[in-house]
DNA sequence: CTGTTAGCGCTTTCAA
DNA sequence: TTGAAAGCGCTAACAG
């Protein structure tokens, strides 16, 4: 019952060695049907339970891994640090979660931390541009996987959703409508995914033959307050979009409560869609029409790659479909619009 | 560079024995000048990196602790987690974050996870009765400490917040705009926080001689669709409640889809108050009244306890203040709601 | 102030 | 199949 019971404790109650003790308990080698019975009652007996850091230290493997998300507190990354968690769990590998805060120093220090406590392997949503502890990851030889977002130059496996597929279900969306103005609320270059959805949507525009006004584009942080800023400006053009389109769920609440100071009802004045889906932003008032990925599906996979890169194996990086979930808050017309503030 | 970098080749380098570099590198007996400018010198060159688990072995001491919430997900657990692990950093201790998924036998596992780690404490936003795992964390006697809920028959320090002042900030709340019939959408009995929170709501109906009848009073599980259903069953009494108390924020939420699909108008023809304040609640339509408490600061709180006890210190429970923020959604009185469902 | 020497609890040869 | 023994990387006496 005591929680230092040793392995020598065990073995001495069962009358063998150690090492036998040990095989037994770890079930690797060939062991007497006997032995096994009297190791197994005399563990069971002194309630004995394994000191993982001896075995890690001893083994070199540590059955943690590191999981590293850009902010705890947004719940597309709450959602992916639960798939990944349970994936590991199934495997029996304790998962150390990290929360960068959007931050590089942050991040850096757990990395650090990572590397101390000697992971077997680390998943990262990453940001910045590769340099500081990214790199000794490298060359360090830790398993990596990247999810959700990657970095330019490292050869790591990933896990991301399609950014471009996303954004041109979302613009292909608006523009059935009849919407030929749309404002883009992007996210920060720094990341891969403000990157590629702000590219994805110029193509996107082009394809559909929207309107390529540059004062139509606008970027932020991928937090809250910057949607509202976001939003501002495009609203104060002196030709206001007749539709959003928010890079980030964050940043889409923002923009809403933006819009809606102003006295501007979305869904009717205004159309919106914003990314990822949250479990609230149906109960939102209109709710939110959203280019969705399966944030858990994410984490899982990204927690499959990794075992597999930890057990030897190689992984290829997976891209994930997104798909649009139509709700009210996408429904305005343009004409509409128009009439509500003609040229504000 | 190579993350094999051990203490012995530091010490080589440097020219001096690893017990030299050991007591530079950990800076805790005296040393010369000399030495310890060329073992820090060594260690950078070779990028040395100590391994936390060969130290954690030998000096009984992980520099890990484990933290238990009972929802990774729950925006407020999700707070609670931030402000710990921050904690948690500025005192150079790792956080093994674990998501019970309000499950017991997950609680169990994860227990047993953090036992097996060797953690050097635990902090836990526990459920159910305490049998299980529960009892042999006391028997082991890993310093632990409660957060947000305790359990009872468990001598250990916990940092809750003031149930009893929160509900009677809302009833006070909504008896002064006239209301007498309140809807309580309370939490499990399986949990404390349901439990306090339930009394107290009785103890407040009494003081403010509000209509206390039973129907009035239902039961969830912290979960969004279970404060529909509560909510569904209230507003199908005969004399339906002018004014709803949701015991938790998820339910709330249920709670406001429920009341919306019927037709009725939170704020308006209903008034409705939350637990739990979360970062978009202002944002919904009409913004929500709460009751909320600091849950970063619930964390914080929780692992500064910890670390106390962790270093031998004692530590007193802490109960933590709750506060009204009056938001539009309990601007409804009962006369008004009266007229709009007359006897549904 | 520093080198030497035992281990921490476990796994894994190597013989028997 | 098993015991004995040698460490994994580090810290903590103990002499000097």
């Amino acid at each position: 019952m005591d929680a230092t019971v040793t392995l020598k404790d065990v073995a001495a109650r069962a009358g063998v060695s150690v090492g036998t003790a040990s095989r037994v308990l770890s079930g690797h080698s060939a062991t007497s049907p006997a032995a096994r019975e009297r190791v197994r009652a005399a563990a069971t007996e002194l309630g004995y339970r394994m000191n993982a850091r001896a075995q890690a230290l001893r083994s070199a493997r540590s059955h943690a891994v590191g999981l590293l998300v850009s902010d705890v507190r947004n719940p597309f990354f709450a959602d992916i640090a639960h798939g990944a968690e349970q994936t590991a769990l199934a495997s029996s590998y304790v998962t150390l979660l990290a929360n960068a805060n959007e931050d590089t120093a942050q991040q850096d220090t757990y990395l650090d931390v990572f590397l101390t406590q000697r992971v077997d392997g680390i998943i990262i949503a990453p940001q910045g541009e590769g340099r500081g502890d990214l790199r000794a990851l490298e060359q360090a030889r830790v398993p990596l996987v990247f999810v959700d977002r990657t970095v330019d130059g490292f050869d790591v496996p990933s896990v991301t959703a399609d950014n471009a597929q996303g954004v041109e279900l979302a613009v292909a969306h608006l523009a059935e409508q009849g919407h030929t103005r749309i404002g883009y609320i992007g996210g920060p270059p720094s990341v891969s995914t403000g990157r590629a959805r702000l590219s994805a949507f110029l193509e996107s525009i082009a394809r559909h033959e929207l309107d390529d006004d540059p004062a139509l584009i606008t970027a932020g942080d991928f937090r809250r307050a910057s949607g509202g800023t976001a939003a501002a400006k495009l609203l104060a053009n002196h030709r206001p979009p007749t539709a959003l389109l928010a890079a980030d769920s964050l940043m889409a609440v923002g923009a809403v409560a933006e819009v809606r100071r102003r006295g501007l009802r979305i869904g009717e004045d205004l159309a919106l869609v914003a990314f990822d889906d949250i479990e609230w932003f149906g109960e939102l008032d209109p709710p939110l029409t959203v280019v969705a990925h399966d944030a858990r599906a994410l984490g899982a996979t990204a927690m499959r790659l990794l075992l597999d890169v930890i057990n030897g194996g190689t992984a290829e990086s997976v891209v994930l479909p997104m798909r649009l979930i139509p709700r009210r808050s996408s429904s305005a017309r343009p004409t509409h619009t128009a009439a509500v503030h003609p040229s504000v």
